[in-house]
DNA sequence: CAAATATTTCATTTATTATTGAAATATAAT
DNA sequence: ATTATATTTCAATAATAAATGAAATATTTG
């Protein structure tokens, strides 16, 4: 018979320090970093109820926690038979992760940029200003970075793929 | 006679949400955006009391921004002749400006997982679980990604420095 | 060096974001 | 279909982070 532990062990605890470290660093809220980090180490999926327990977060956090992660497939659920319930297990990939996050959350940012600027373009135009050819080189700069920023993600991404 | 504009005119204001949008998706606060966004399209250095007026942010939220700007060096401070008020400037060079944010917000998180990962390594030595050799061999994995990110931090650097 | 002005610091307030947990919904077993 | 269990949603609360502004600390000028 399997002991169950309740708490975290210090392995379990301080490789979840790491990840919440990280996840924190790219803006992602606490809860996300632990719920990866307990899945990362884990030799087992685990279920919503161990993850909630283990972790001593609520339901509410569990789920959503889940849910965000699942929305980058950092997490993937594992049917285990006979057990209705999910099982969850930590995708280990660096690159899957990463380009995930890129795709999810860097990319579409860096597309409503794009248009943004296009459109004050649009109404520089029109303006007599005589400081009017100062804003159209800093548009034209910051159009630049919009277009290296993009390139470099990609880049990113192919570096990751290998 | 130059009539001093008190509040933002239309471009400001959309260039300015630009730059928020962008320091929010580094998980950066607002004023950090607002007021370098203003330094970047204004054809003109600016104090910090004309930061305050025109973005109607408080003493120290200007203070501290502009600390936190100059600490990652996308805000120089320029003389001006004749005042004994700052003035600032905004660094419009996207390589100094991202070199910097990697340097100082980026660089040091990375190097601080690569020691603790040392020290739980240490501790797994003296392990007897059944379980060792995956915690083994997850960390042995985590400390790739750590090498990794550090590999892709440079390159991106070294991209970014063309 | 005193007065005036500029800047920084930091305790408090305010705003934002994450977390909770109860209710609603979905899913499975009997 | 009914009951039991699992999961999601979301309004309320708690925790966190940012902004404020008054006081302390420079700095410059006469």
């Amino acid at each position: 018979m399997q002991i169950e532990t309740e708490s975290l062990t210090q392995l379990e605890a301080e490789v979840i320090d790491i990840f919440v470290r990280g996840v924190q660093l790219i803006g992602l809220p606490k809860s996300i970093g632990e719920i990866y980090g307990l899945l990362y180490i884990s030799p087992v999926p685990l279920s919503m109820n161990q993850i909630m327990t283990k972790l001593n977060i609520s339901l509410g956090s569990a789920s959503q926690g889940l849910k965000q992660l699942r929305s980058f497939r950092a997490v993937k659920i594992v049917y285990q038979a006979g057990d209705r319930k999910d099982y969850f297990t930590a995708e280990t990939e660096f690159r899957k992760l990463t380009v995930g996050f890129f795709r999810e959350e860097v990319y579409p940012h860096l597309e409503s940029a794009a248009e943004r600027l296009q459109s004050i373009q649009t109404q520089l135009e029109e303006m007599h200003s005589e400081d009017r050819e100062h804003y159209q080189s800093r548009l034209k700069k910051l159009e630049g970075w919009q277009k290296n920023s993009h390139g470099l993600v990609e880049k990113i991404i192919k570096f990751i793929k290998f």
